[in-house]
This record gives structure tokens, sequence and C-alpha cells, in this order.
RNA sequence: GGUCCCAUCGUCUAGCCAGGUCGAGGACGUAGCCCUCUCAAGGCUAAAACACGGGUUCGAAUCCCGUUGGGACCGCCA
């Protein structure tokens, strides 16, 4: 049974990076049919907050990251951890080190100066009594040797043993560390594969001693690439939006950030979009590729607007509303038909890219008057348009069905008649209805806004000059 | 500085493990054309890459070595 888990530490919102971590994992766990699991590395407790474990909960539930087990945090096993690293310490596996963090911070700053390796230089490893002091508990690494980590990603990566420090397993003040908790918790929570970023691969020597000093089998490990920024270096907050609602909020559909995380890195042949079940169905480590990965905004932008193209409007119209309220094209208890809605959605879906530009888009059949741009204003609609406006505004007051078709004709015979090409007539009047010279087509639009807010924008332009 | 990882179009990538079918395929983006009431969408076309140098081999994007370049880690952070 296959047994992985996702590790965020509650110092942030859940990031792209994290995400496609978890992704990955959740993944895996589908296709094999086993469990995924949620933890929370909280053992930092000046740096993690409650409202950022909620904030990553809820960013996996917007992507669709269901877990099996958990959250489970690790605050709330500190005596196990410490009963692990008392066990080590009676076994001669790990030791007492009574220097201070102060006297390390030095030493590590004067190792740099001299362009040594700013490594603990394991003094106090040989103290053999037990002093009255403050002690933080140390972990024996073997002093020669290799350790290969065979890596389903890598492959073996080896390094040599009196390149690994003995890293602090527990503070002075009692509370373990990251690279100690880890393994305690992945083996007792029997995890088989730990899927994670690659910046691990170094510790990852590190928890195999652990193991091996806890008497515990390391599960398989698979070391994922880097997503970087456009400057290359790994992705963080100075490359913008990284975290995960911050799409949300934007108007990205998680279909789509799922879809597009989940190409970042793995493959399968050569397509591009995938429905979950396939994601499921395909995803395997063995396409996973060794190389750090740029992320394309742009391509996210596409893969968003593919995605809103296929969803079907009902759904759009649910998910856009809130964007609707927000920018104020609809009050909170105002209630639009479906009907309507949907035909307004259809025709602007495909020329939208995020749910916020359509809900922008949107205005224009939902306010009854629209801001005209200057630049459209100045163009279409003056002295020479003017008369072909209230030419228009006639025509339409006196139909009775206003639909497309009727609309249609109404315009066709007016440029037959007047000799006049379609754009002079339904240029000026899209700048009229939608208050800029970009819009679904004319008739359409016309229907959709209906013909009393037709009118009252025609006449307000017509009666104005 | 040390250790580790990586290297195909600007970007995501297929191909590499099992060398020949690769005069390197797809996608985003870019440019042009078609369609057209505008903008999209759609269709067609184009420019665009095997980092470099050595080997091995009849033959290398694919295997080996080196160089260069990029990334990560080196905490009583995770």
């Amino acid at each position: 049974m296959v047994r992985v888990r996702f590790a965020p530490s509650p110092t942030g919102h859940l990031h792209i990076g994290g995400a496609r971590t978890a992704l990955f994992n959740w993944l895996f766990a589908r296709h094999h049919n086993g469990k995924f699991i949620l933890r929370i590395e909280d053992t930092d407790r000046s740096r993690s907050t409650e409202e950022y474990i909620e904030s990553i909960i809820e960013a996996m539930k917007w992507l669709g990251l269901d877990w099996d087990e958990g959250p489970f945090r690790q605050t709330e096993r500190m005596e196990t951890y410490k009963a692990y690293a008392y066990k080590l310490l009676e076994e001669g596996k790990a030791y007492r080190c009574y220097c201070t963090p102060e006297e390390l911070e030095e030493r590590r700053q004067q190792a740099m100066k001299e362009g040594k390796p700013p490594r603990y230089d394991r003094r106090c490893r040989e103290i053999k009594e037990t002093l009255n002091k403050p002690f933080a508990i140390r972990f024996k690494m073997p002093l020669e040797g290799e350790t290969v980590v065979d890596d389903l990603v890598k492959g073996n990566v080896t390094f040599k043993n009196s390149e690994i420090e003995d890293l602090v397993i527990l503070r002075s003040d009692g509370t373990p560390t990251y690279n100690f908790c880890v393994v305690v918790d992945d083996f007792e929570m029997k995890i088989t594969h730990v899927i994670r970023g690659e910046d691990h691969l170094n510790n990852t020597p590190k928890q195999i001693h652990i193991y091996h000093a806890l008497g515990m089998n390391p599960p398989a490990f698979a070391h994922i690439p880097m997503i970087l920024g456009t400057d290359r270096a790994r992705l963080s907050k100075r490359h913008g939006a990284t975290s995960v609602l911050s799409y949300r909020d934007e108007g990205y559909l998680s279909e789509a950030l799922v879809n597009f995380l989940a190409r970042l890195g793995w493959s399968y042949g050569d397509q591009e979009i995938f429905t979950r079940e396939e994601l499921i169905k395909y995803f395997n480590l063995e396409q996973v590729g060794k190389a750090n990965a740029v992320f394309n905004a742009e391509k996210l932008l596409w893969l968003n607007s593919e995605y809103i193209k296929l969803m079907p409007e009902e759904k759009l119209f649910e998910l856009v509303t809130p964007f609707l309220i927000k920018e104020g094209y609809l009050k909170e208890s105002e209630t639009v038909d479906t009907g309507w809605a949907c035909r307004a959605i259809k025709s602007l879906k495909e020329r939208c890219r995020t749910l916020k530009e359509l809900a922008h888009a949107m205005r224009y059949y939902l306010l009854d008057y629209v801001e005209i741009e200057p630049k459209a204003k100045e163009k279409y609609i003056n002295a020479e348009t003017i008369p072909i406006l209230r030419e228009i505004t006639e025509q339409l007051e006196a139909l009775e069905e206003f639909t497309q078709e009727r609309i249609e004709k109404i315009f066709m015979d007016m440029v037959n008649e007047k000799g006049l090409k379609l754009g002079q007539v339904a240029q000026p009047v899209r700048v009229v209805m939608t208050g800029s010279t970009v819009s679904p087509g004319i008739y359409e639009v016309l229907e959709i806004v209906g013909k009393e807010k037709t009118l009252k924008r025609l006449r307000r332009v017509i009666g104005a000059s």
C-alpha cells in the first residue's frame, strides 16, 4: 500500500512550488490507490501561525487535493520526538552539545570568512561527563564511508559521510528539529514514498542515518526539480503572485492551475490538456524530469482560457458571480435570470482568459450605462456618426421582436440603403453599447443587453450631442 | 568557499535509459495570412533549440570524460 504525505510548514501561504509538490504526491497516491496524508510541520513555533494553517488547508481544498489522514500537527507530538531523541542519546548515537547558538553563529561567520566549510566542528562529541549547563542534542554522523540515496527521479546520489555534519535533533528548549521530526513521523505514519522538492536532497543522507540509528527502514525518495522565476532564481515573493489563493482571487480556475502545475516537470507525450482522471491515470515518477522549470505565466493564462472555453455556462456563472459582486456590477441581493446570464457568458467566454476578465466584460450586460473610453468616443461618436446612430435608434425603437435576426436585418437594410459599410454602423453602436471598440458580435450584444437598456444608452448619446 | 543536482526553440517539454526512422516533434508566446461588424476563437504558415570541447562508434540530441553555465543546500528554519 502506497502511503505518501505532503508536509508544509505554516510559515506562509501555500505557494506554487508547495502546491506542485502536494499535487505530485496526491497524484501518486491516487494513481496507486494509496493514501495521501497531510501533516503540518509546525515545530518552528515562532514563525508558524494558525492563520497560515487555515490558508494552506483552504488552498488544498480549492485545488481539490483531498487527504485521507490528518491534518496531523507536529506540535501535538512533541513528547514522541523527545523520547526518540533521548533513546539515541542513551544508546550513544547522539550527544549533548553545550555550545550556545551565539557561539555557533560566531564560529560559522569566522569559518565563512576563512573560506572554510561553515560546519559544526563536533567539539562536544567527545565530552564524556554530563555538564550542568543547557544543552542541545546532536546526532553522531558516521565519520567515514559513503551514503547512497537511491532517488526515484535523480538516480543514485552519493554523499561522503565526512561531509555530513552532526546536526541538532533536539534544541536546548527541548523541541525537536525538522530533520529529526520528518524521520520519526514518516516512520510512524508508515510513509512508503517521500516525494518532495530537490532542496531536500542534501538533507536526505542525514535522514537516512537517523533512520538507521533508530532501527528503521527508510522510505523510497523522489526529489522533484524546483520551480524557478523568470530570472531563473527559485520562485519567491519577489516574482509576484506565488500564493495559490492569489490565483483563485485573480480569477483562475483550479482545474487550470492543477493542469499547469502537473505539466511543470512532468509530461505525457505531447498532451497538454488533461482531465483530473487522466492525470491520475497517467501520472508516474518515471516521466518526471530532472531539470528545474521556469514558471511560465503566459502559458497558465492560455490554459485558463482553454478551461473557461470548455466549462459550461451555468458553472461559469456560478464562479463569476463573486467577481461580479466584488466589482460592483451586481448587488449581493440581486438575482439574475440564469438563462440570460448563460447567453451573456456564452458570448464572452472565448474572449476571456480569467474569471476577472469575464466579470469585467459582463459589466455592459448588467449595468444601465457604461463609461465610454475617450479614444473610442472621439473616433466613433461624432458629427458623422450621430445621424447614423439616430437612424438606428429609430429603427430599433420600432422593433417588436428584439432578436439577433431582426436586429441584423435592420443593420443590413440600413447599410444597403445608404451604401455604407457595416463597420460604419456597427462600430459606433458598439462603442455606445459597450464603451469600447471590442466586443462580441454587435447583434448578439444588443439582444442580450435588451431593448430597454439599448435604447437608454443610444438616446443618451444622441441626445447629448 | 564546500557538497549535491541539472543542461533540447525565449518558456514548458517529446525524443535520451534499450545510439541509426531526428535535415529534432508538440505546446505557450511572437510574426504573417485566411475568416470577419470590432475583438477573440478557429484554420494555415513562418522564425526559433540538441551549451561547448574531447572521446567511444560505421553512426551520438541520445553513451563516457572534461569545460562552461544555471540551480539547491551548507541553521538550536522547514
